[in-house]
DNA sequence: GTCTATAGAGGGATAGAC
DNA sequence: GTCTATCCCTCTATAGAC
């Protein structure tokens, strides 16, 4: 009996301070990267002394990959709980690259993830691949059979195409966003939509 | 006279050693970024001391923040250097965005400039927005320029379609490059440019 | 299992000699 | 202007008590 009911909340197995280690690492790590983490600031926001996360984690760098694969799930569940991709095309992708932009222009936490992973990446290539095999590669593949299973876009080469799709959204958050350029070099989201999709709409003509 | 003439290339002035601290803390920034970065390693790469480097900038952030406007500058120099952008559309724009492309998919120094840039983002805002002062905005407003000024492209939004094209090829060199992702999700240089090249064409008709 | 206390290394920055 | 030597702090990681 490990559960924690209500009544027994005071009382916490490993498995919840290990939950505990992972979320005060996710504020840390987020906010400062992996060098600039501080194993002590860790320790303080997940309520643990450092020990603690020694024991559960064989050292720094091991803490922050479990966060970073534990991030990368969470992310890949959200994106491809609900997504079906049928009917009309020009609303279907429409919706698809509106709903993807929004939310990734909306949640600071994986602006601050995408940011992080990129910095990163010269130390920790495996990680930022983590990123392609759980979300760009399932992601692309689901888009590009879609392009590809309605002929009537007539699109020469939807992998190529999901790329473009893929790049102009991504770009425009760490562009606009993660990289504060929205002050400098503005571009609202309905015009990028709408330049996608009217692009869309020619190859079919 | 502080010339340095072939003739008395032992004796260094003051510039030849600020010179000396910037391509030596390039190497250790552009490595490590800002947080992993090492004083000591930065003055034992410049061969000065650790004093010295002290003498001619404020701290680490200030000698940062020098090096990155330099390198800045220098990009945007090599950029513009020659752009004419006139003729016909259809090989302008392929060469174009071949040529960008390729400069930067082959440039692993505009990599880690790029991926250190992304990765202070947080803490250093006002340096990535140098990024979009220097080199995004004014190379944006040729090119906006240019796919307005051809009204036989027929393009609705050119701004939009700016951020498009450089999105894409920008994306691209960040997701294959920066990131590792062409061992998981591969997409040749080639194929992007004829997708892009295609839509546009497909635009004017 | 979890804590406090600390070891041991390396960091940024500077004083003082020349 | 430039060096060597050093200060003081924070870091990761662990030893030992409970």
């Amino acid at each position: 009996m490990t559960r924690t009911k209500a009544s027994e909340i005071e009382r916490e197995n490993s498995s919840d301070k290990i939950e505990k280690i992972l979320q005060g690492s996710k504020q840390e790590f987020l906010a400062h990267g992996y060098t600039g983490a501080s194993m002590d600031r860790v320790a303080v926001a997940a309520g643990v002394s450092k020990a603690t996360i020694y024991s559960h984690f064989q050292d720094k760098e091991g803490l922050f990959k479990a966060l970073i694969e534990q991030l990368a799930r969470k992310r890949f569940e959200s994106i491809f709980g609900a997504q079906t991709l049928e009917g009309e095309p020009n609303i279907v992708l429409r919706q698809l690259l509106a709903k993807a932009l929004t939310q990734m222009l909306e949640d600071s936490e994986f602006q601050a993830f995408q940011r992080v992973i990129i910095g990163e990446s010269a130390r920790f290539p495996e990680l930022a691949q983590i990123l392609f095999r759980c979300i760009a590669k399932p992601g692309s593949e689901i888009i590009s059979q879609y392009l590809a299973s309605r002929s009537e876009l007539n699109i020469p080469d939807p992998d190529a195409m999901v790329w473009v799709l893929m790049g102009s959204i991504v770009h425009l958050v760490i562009a606009q966003e993660i990289m504060h350029g929205k002050e400098i070099l503005p571009m609202e989201s309905d015009r990028l939509i709408n330049a996608l999709t009217h692009l869309i709409n020619k190859c079919g003509e």
